[in-house]
DNA sequence: CGAAATAAGTCAACATGGCTGACGTAATTT
DNA sequence: AAATTACGTCAGCCATGTTGACTTATTTCG
């Protein structure tokens, strides 16, 4: 095989880090203007990207407990990037869209990470990008791969 | 080009987001039971796989002040896990290295990461595992990839 | 129908790991 | 001899995670 499966990947979980690293630092920057951390960042972006979000599938993509959820969450719906509706068929739901404004951040936000992004994308040829998308993909714990098929617009390339 | 630098990479950055969440998911498990976080995970990491660095360096490794690195190193420090020495040449200096057992835990912690980078990389072939190197390291902040080829085995081959 | 389960929110207390600012000490450099 | 550097430390603050307990409204199920 190609990979070394006893080998320390050393190199690849050091890139991994400072990639990380840097992948978040200038939506970091750009949040403190509006008294936000990474957290909200986090919200905002999901809920951008999966408007009528329910809390509970929230707390199942960032994998924080309700309370942590709950801090941020209050903060962006105080300030005005996030509304909350009842649900229609299911009326104890808090479904969560983000408002106008909210959109107006989390794709200021969305265009900064992607400029890193797009400038890591366009040094690999068309085939090689796909195999980062199945790389970060088949990272991620088996039974969550689904769900996040479902959450994100991800399509992963089968394996071969 | 292959790359929209203009639409939003949302694919690629959700990715980022769910592969590094599962990425430190297992060492964070492991370091509760020695009293230890994600931090003196970095700590150890680095200082395992660089004998001798300072602190100095450690600090633009990590990219957090003097003060937060202070509590981890004096943890680590205290249980075992790092010693320092002073610098033959130079005498202010306190070089790092991991003890016996700071080497069993950082070993046992990138075993876990190696797992399951490892499994990733299988499913691409020695190209695209190539390319996977090359998109982390562009993502990297241009000023520090010298740094991080310094400090990391990574070898990064050149674009195209 | 009534009981149980579910969706969401909240209060309180605590842990981790960042941060700033101010200082101190020893050693090296100029 | 003075300035700089490497490192450490005290004190306090902030962001974001945790557990545990409890409430309210609504839906589901026997």
């Amino acid at each position: 095989m190609s990979a070394d499966a006893d080998k320390p990947a050393f190199d690849v979980i050091e890139l991994l880090f400072f990639a990380y690293r840097d992948f978040v630092r200038d939506p970091d920057e750009e949040l403190t203007a509006y008294g936000f951390g990474r957290a909200h960042h986090r919200v905002l972006h999901f809920v951008d990207r999966n408007p009528g979000l329910r809390v509970t599938e929230l707390l199942d993509i960032l994998k924080i407990t309700k309370q942590s959820l709950g801090r941020v969450l209050r903060e962006l719906v105080d300030k005005g990037f996030i509304t909350q509706r009842e649900g229609a068929a299911d009326r104890r739901q808090r479904l969560l869209f983000v408002t106008e404004r909210g959109d107006r951040l989390a794709r200021e936000l969305a265009r900064l990470q992607t400029r890193r992004v797009s400038h890591a994308l366009s040094t690999l040829d068309a085939r090689e990008q796909e195999a980062v998308r199945r790389f970060l993909f088949e990272i991620i714990e088996p039974e969550e791969r689904s769900k996040v098929s479902a959450v994100s617009g991800a399509e992963i390339p089968p394996r071969r």
